[in-house]
This record gives C-alpha cells, structure tokens and sequence, in this order.
DNA sequence: GTCTATACGCGGATAGAC
DNA sequence: GTCTATCCGCGTATAGAC
C-alpha cells in the first residue's frame, strides 16, 4: 500500500486517474493538439514544444505515441464513468437519465474545444471500438438512456442526442454563446427531444 | 464553348464537378481513406496505392496534397449546393425546409461510412471555416433551417439537428440497421425535432 | 497520364549522459 | 526526469523518361 502502485493503462476500463505530474501535462497537451491537428496529425515534437521539453523526455513517460493516444482516450473515459455512476446510483430510473443527460451536457461544455475531436476522430474511434471496457463503459450509457427498449425505435434516437449535444458544442452556429448559455439551451432541448412519444 | 474550361478550384463556392476522370479517382479515392484515417493519417502513398498508381501520377493531378484535401472538401460542397437549390427552389419556406431535411439526411446516409469524419476532420473544418464560399453554403442553408429565427433558440438546435443527423449516422448504436431502416427513423425523428415550439 | 528515381525533411523511436 | 545525439523509415515533393 505504501509503494506507488504503477496503475498504468488498466484495460478493464476505469482508469484510475492516478497519472504521474509529468505523464499528465503529457496527456493534457496531447488532448488539446488532438482536437486542434487530429490525432494522425498530431507529432510527438508539437507535445513536447507544448509542454517545453524535448521529445526524449515524453519518450521517458510513454514508450510509444499509442501510449498517449490511449492515456488521452481514458483520461475522457474516465470523466465519463464517473457520470455514469452518479446516475446509475439514482433508483428512479426517469431521474437517471436526468442525471446522466445533464453530466453528458456539462462534459461537453467543458470540452468544449475538443469534444467532437475526442468522440470524433478516426484513430479513437477505432481505439474504443476495439477495447473491452470502453465498449463496456458506452454500454452502461445507453442503457440508461434507453431504458428498456432496445430497437431502432430507441437506439436511432439515443445515437442521434449523443451525436447532437457532442457535435453541437463546437458548431460555429453557438461559437459566440458563452458557455452557460449553451448549456441552458442544450440541455433544455436534449430533455424535450427525450421526452418524445 | 468548346474548350474544356478549367474549372479548377473554383473558390465562389459552387464547384462545377468537373473533374476529370483520373482526377476523380483520386478525389474519390482520398475521401475513403479521411474517413478511415483522417486527413493527417492519410498518405498520398495510400491514395496511390488504392487507385493503383504511384505516387507520382497523382502528384500530376494535383499539385500538393493540400490541393487534394480542396478538391474532396469542395467535391462535398457540390452535393450540399444541390440540396441547398432544390429547398431554394420551393416557395413555402415549411415545405422548403423539409426538402432540405430529407436531402440532408439522404446525403449522411449516402454518405454513411465517412459523414463524420468529412464534417468533423479538423484539417476539413480549418478549411471549411476559412473559405468564403463555403461559408456562404452553410449560411443558406441556416437559412432554410433555421426561418425567421437568428437568437440562439433558433440556432442551438439548428447546430443539433446538423450534428444529429451527420454524427447518428455513423454511430456504433445504429451499425446494424440497414441504410433505409436509419434513413426512415433519422428522418421522422429530425421532422420532430423541428417542429417543436 | 503514368512510370522510375531521387532529394530532403520530419516523424517515431532508442541509447546513454547528466 | 530531462537532455543530446542519432537511427531509420516514410511522407511530401520534384525531375525526367516513356
């Protein structure tokens, strides 16, 4: 207990936060780059210039750019799962959804400036669909959301609001809505589009 | 008249399609690969090799590898502006926005397996935001969208709606349904989405 | 229009000193 | 943890033959 357990990538789903100072200004910069170049255009030389130190040195904290795509990946999850969590801990299962729709609008509007990068990109994109606990995380979220049903009539619908409140944030339409704003207006309109027949 | 005229990369807006056949390819070719690997992961080796050429014949079609990413931004455009006409060219502004609907959902459908990452690649959308006359299109096609309307509860979900639809359709939730299951649910839901007060 | 060949830099990655 | 130095391959781009 007393040694700094190495915590690492995990792999079953919940990372644990528990990120190093220097792996996280890592991750940081690499997250804001990604949304910014895209990953596949994002160097290992712009993270360090970012960070301001050399590449060597980010090679010290992650052996390979797959390394930080992933960290970068499950730094989001993360953020995610705890969402998840608050709302699979409310009984009623109306008030759940609730939750987990106005913690899905909050996560947006704090990324803002990259969220559809980060649900977006082709390189995570292929990363999520290929790990367990991901897929795993994505599942608990649409459950609650869809509640029982588990056809087109329910899954059409629940992609469409995650595509719009992801999508809609970074949308030059709002650019000039601050973000408080967005967010009343948003989360108003994902409950009306919820509550239909 | 009779001379082939350029046409080239125009920059009013409408390109006029036409392109020629290798150029085509090319064109074609690389808007598969964006959607697979992104603008930035994508190599005009992998281009080459798709259409099965070397990389300098399609140097000979264009130029640089920017002038590449143009020609499929503005080969998208082209299919938008035709949607954008059609809506245009009916009087009544509620039929007109609906015919803009279905087009768009049409095209996302067509477009199925690469919507996303041709709307949300950030090398695409740096270029979209840059250039007049693509800011133009989408101008009109807020228009139609958005009617009277210019506060932000026209405008946030007019940026929903366009996020729904493109993102939904390449979403993991809907993988399995076939194009016109997606394209009949996607449609009855965004004329819902519409029509709210 | 397409090819071979080639220049040149940048990207990912490693070794070893401080 | 960070640095300098270095390797190698691939990416963009060009020259010139067929």
């Amino acid at each position: 207990m007393s040694t700094q357990s190495a915590a690492a990538l995990s792999g079953s789903g919940a990372a644990a936060i528990p990120l190093s100072e220097a792996k996280a200004r890592v991750v940081d910069a690499a997250a804001a780059l990604f949304a910014e170049h895209g990953v596949g255009g994002t160097s290992l030389q712009m993270i360090a210039d970012v960070i301001g130190v050399t590449k060597a040195a980010v090679y010290h904290q992650f052996k390979t750019k797959d390394e930080i795509v992933i960290a970068v990946a499950e730094s989001e999850m993360a953020r995610l799962e705890v969402a998840i969590k608050a709302a699979e801990s409310e009984p009623d299962p109306v008030k759940a959804r609730d939750v987990l729709l106005t913690r899905i609008v909050d996560l947006a509007i704090e990324r803002r400036r990259m969220e559809s990068t980060l649900t977006g990109d082709p390189v995570l994109v292929r990363f999520y669909a290929r790990h367990e606990g991901f897929r795993r995380t994505m599942a608990r979220l649409y459950r609650i959301l869809m509640g029982e049903g588990a056809g087109p009539e329910a899954r059409v619908p629940a992609a469409m609001l995650i595509a719009a409140i992801g999508g809609a944030v970074m949308h030059p339409l709002v650019a000039d809505l601050d973000d408080s704003a967005l967010r009343t207006h948003l989360l108003h309109l994902a409950r009306r589009f919820l509550d239909l027949p």
